[in-house]
DNA sequence: CGGTTAAATAACGAGATGGTTAAATACCAG
DNA sequence: CTGGTATTTAACCATCTCGTTATTTAACCG
């Protein structure tokens, strides 16, 4: 929704150690500090950053308020760069011919021309 | 390759219009300038931002310094939201699985489960 | 109630950021 | 060398950011 605090957040080491850890599960605001060296306060804080970036959303379980991933502000990242993959991946217009065609109903028996990175890439 | 710098480049409004415009080609610095309600400065610095983040480069032609895309950043952040697509792109296993299959030059008769969204993400 | 635990808020300071104006640099053309 | 154009650098200022410590709120438990 608002690229300019999502980007802003995502800057920071921490918040985006944060968010790895959340990738794994829900969590307490405890538990995820745990592995910083800072006080609760600056965690606190950390998360208000990344909820209000829309990266996180919090519940409310007695005294613990669990914190877990929120994907609209990272799917408007990942449309963001929709305009710019042709700079950097390759596969990117072939690949989104083909599959264009497979949605056409057309069954092509040859393969696409072999290397097709995205998504494979584990590295 | 440093997210950190890239994630705050990109968290400027007025950073990503410079990107956008240099997605139609590269450009000078004063043609850059020209939208934007702000000094000559300003936009040099924002520039330097861009670079020293890996998301431009410059060249020189006599007294200009023409600015491209440079697609390194942008791939890097493309490849941070690998771990993050399950959570947005319903899409993202089973096209996942299927570009597998082809890699491995099994060549599949049939379409994969009609619907891909990704890619072809017009709206 | 009083005590404990989880988390947020307040107040503060060092350092980064984003703009300004003024001056410097780099290159080309007489 | 002189002048003009393009761009960067320097110095400065207001505001934001990220950490701190101290205090406060909220919920559970005996």
């Amino acid at each position: 929704m608002n690229l300019d605090a999502t980007f802003a957040a995502l800057a920071d080491p921490t918040r985006r150690a944060i968010l790895a850890r959340l990738a794994l599960g829900e969590t307490s605001v405890t538990d995820l500090a745990k592995p910083f060296a800072m006080t609760m306060p600056a965690v606190s804080r950390h998360l208000k950053v990344l909820e209000r970036a829309g990266l996180i959303a919090r519940s409310r379980e007695a005294q613990w308020r669990p914190c877990r991933i929120e994907p609209r502000a990272l799917k408007a990242v990942d449309e963001w760069l929709n305009d710019y993959r042709r700079f950097y991946d390759e596969s990117f217009d072939r690949l989104d011919v083909y599959l264009k065609k497979l949605q056409a109903g057309k069954s092509d028996t040859k393969a696409p021309h072999a290397k097709d990175k995205r998504h494979g890439g584990k590295k």
